[in-house]
DNA sequence: CGCACCTTTTACGTTTACGTAAATCCTATA
DNA sequence: TATAGGATTTACGTAAACGTAAAAGGTGCG
């Protein structure tokens, strides 16, 4: 018995003790799934993150890890260190309702939205500054290609 | 003859040798004026984009490092490295047209407001899921209070 | 057997712009 | 003279998220 399901066959090998009813891909599998390096997923763990199971040394992952890790990897894109989506992961209690949990990802998501919105602010700025200077730019540029006369910058 | 103007009369007790028609500032009073700290003045020089006179080990700053300071933070500001800021700045010729100076900041900047502009679609990238996920999450919240049943999250 | 391929652990390196001591010096003033 | 304020140099520390060896082990295949 195979571990992947026939349509995702790419680098299985092993063979692995087929007590659990799951499906396990190995680090390589994983890592391309979801684009990201096997580094990636060590240090994932390393922090926390992840747990994947063992067989051996290997590292198994289950599609609960892979829950997990697109968990990660939308709080990554919305700008969420791995502190954060870490705290807010370690509060889940499959037996509860979780409301702690939410509470809290819904508190930092609003700290986090404001603070995004601040960047967008700075970034608007930055892009009006950066083109007035470019105009400058362009300015002394054409004057001093049609009037060769001296001037100062820098 | 004192070295500051009256107006700006702060914390200049050493007297220094007149010889010189310029307004000379020492490091406290420069990063007064511009918001910076003693590091990062000293930091700047360290990297070449700042040069002072001296007075023995005093570092004397004219106006002339005043202006290099305003580009290097606004170099900054536009989101500049500093290592950018710096070659546009070692382009400048005070005997010439500096007009390689010139392209050279124009072409920077065209990559920059480049780069600007991908970080800003990012980050409207990242506040439109963000605001998804804070729906959702309150959805299950409200849910959550309404109908004390179990589900499923993490 | 030997090679290719996947995996493991350990651990230092990278990037950027300073922060933060620590030890010392100079000086005007009370 | 003691004290309060600057000033100097040297140099390690910080943050974030991995990158990049290095050394080694397991495995199926031709």
């Amino acid at each position: 018995m195979k571990l992947v399901s026939p349509g995702e066959a790419a680098a299985n090998t092993n063979d692995i003790p087929a007590e659990a009813g799951e499906e396990f891909v190995r680090i390589g599998e994983m890592a391309k799934k979801y684009g990201v390096t096997l580094r990636t997923l060590r240090f994932y763990e390393d922090k926390g993150l992840l747990n994947p199971h063992r067989d051996g040394s290997t590292r198994l992952y289950t599609r609960r890890d892979k829950a997990r890790l697109k968990l990660i990897l939308l709080g990554r894109k919305v700008g969420f260190s791995l502190r954060d989506v870490k705290q807010m992961m370690d509060l889940y209690d499959p037996t509860g309702t979780n409301t702690k949990q939410l509470r809290l990802a819904l508190d930092k998501s609003e700290k986090q939205l404001v603070r995004l919105q601040k960047q967008r602010a700075l970034i608007d700025d930055a892009i009006g500054e950066l083109s007035n200077s470019m105009k400058t730019v362009r300015q002394m540029l054409s004057e001093r290609t049609a009037v060769p006369q001296a001037s100062a910058a820098g």
